[in-house]
DNA sequence: CCCATTTGTTAAAAATAATTAAAAAACATA
DNA sequence: TATGTTTTTTAATTATTTTTAACAAATGGG
């Protein structure tokens, strides 16, 4: 039974002390951000369960922190606390994918009754281990070894990049990637030339998968791609 | 494209006919119920995905509703909304299961968003898997491989909106599918211009299953399409 | 039956993605 | 640190997909 993680992004550190303190009481796993870019480093650089994003916070804001999380994880839920409790705010917050939204201040007790409603309705992080090799088609893939190996015993060694991409895909084999999210994972920044950089390793691992006709790499215009293993 | 379907439990015959019509304009199916007694018939008379309880009313409060409902339906997401704000009547709600607490007046675009957020998390009702191939008629499609077969195996391979919406046609045939709810579902809004672009991905469609007369994208006029399979 | 609105069709424009090669950057090692 | 090697990025070109536009046809309410 792992610890539910918590990431608050929170500026004022009365604030943030308080709900650290009385959420790892209630035996939560809490990290603290005390403004926006912190919290975006933190968020990139481990995996959490639940974000309670401030709003008004210096260097970044709450939304525009949720956006940037949002190009990488559409999914993961989004609390954000706010002084202020201007109705297009509310709009806005619930756009960005927000799961709640509350005005300060809030009794504790209400945050916490509001987190557990809306964990129970997050299915489990099955946090399983990545599996040393993956099973494509008729290759063999050890991504701790950067090594793909063909059905002929061929073996291809990956470079950093080649890897970082082709584990993504094998992680979320026949589901969507994003450009976006594989952007942002692999290259830090979802800029245009890391584009161009990326759709490049697309053809690269292309290439490399190309002697088994049920492997592909299938582009999703406008959003991503796809890695398909067809049976 | 079945409809969300939500019961609204209110005494305040102003503000539930206000929730009606507009929740109804929004595309949702709902059902009005005056008091707790009534509600709680009509919860166990019909299925529901959602529940809208007013906290304060005559015969059965909407505590105590939720809570028979409860004995029931452990699952189905409730929204209380109250004229109190109360803290120990929020911490109460959330302990009976509550996935939201509005205190009136709210903003009835706030009430939409946060229904909306609940039902992103609520896995689908018919959440029956696809099936890999469908068969229309002389053809055969499959979905993940954007992959449509005639009947001389000429195989066509589909971009990314084609294949959209035609696995939109298929998961509704011989049923009506509305051109908004297909808009929003594959180009994200019914702006004129998307609403244009599709007519061209119908035309598109048509083509590839015009070798067999048994297969007809049907429009409806003023309302959307239907694929029709004929036997 | 008219006329405004919606839908159908086709072609062109715009946006996005694929491919290849060359330049630049990073890395390894003598 | 200079040198060769590998990896990554940039650039240029081509191809594909999607959107826009323009006009024709169909539909249905008044």
């Amino acid at each position: 039974m792992n610890k539910i993680k918590i990431l608050i992004v929170e500026d004022d550190p009365n604030l943030g002390k308080i709900l650290l303190e009385y959420l790892e009481a209630k035996n939560f796993e809490i990290s603290l951000a005390v403004d926006g870019e912190d919290g975006l480093d933190k968020f990139l650089n481990d995996s959490w369960d639940i974000l309670l994003l401030d709003v008004m916070m210096p260097k970044k804001d709450g939304f525009s922190l949720a956006r940037d999380i949002r190009k990488v994880d559409q999914n993961i839920p989004i609390i954000f606390l706010t002084a202020k409790s201007q109705k297009d705010n509310v709009i806005k917050a619930f756009k960005l994918g927000a799961d709640d939204y509350l005005t300060k201040p809030f009794s504790i007790e209400e945050l916490l009754a509001r987190i557990e409603a809306i964990m129970k309705r997050v299915p489990e992080k099955d946090s399983k281990e990545l599996p040393e090799e993956f099973s494509l088609g008729s290759y063999s893939y050890l991504h701790n070894q950067n090594l793909l190996i063909d059905k002929d015993n061929n073996k291809y060694s990956l470079t950093t990049k080649e890897n970082e991409l082709l584990k993504l895909f094998c992680i979320n084999v026949n589901n969507k990637v994003e450009r976006n999210a594989a952007l942002i994972k692999i290259w830090g920044d979802d800029s245009y030339y890391n584009a161009r950089s990326m759709d490049v390793y697309i053809a690269k691992l292309r290439k490399y998968l190309k002697s088994d006709s049920k492997i592909e790499i299938k582009t999703i215009h406008g959003h991503g791609f796809k890695l398909l293993i067809l049976d």
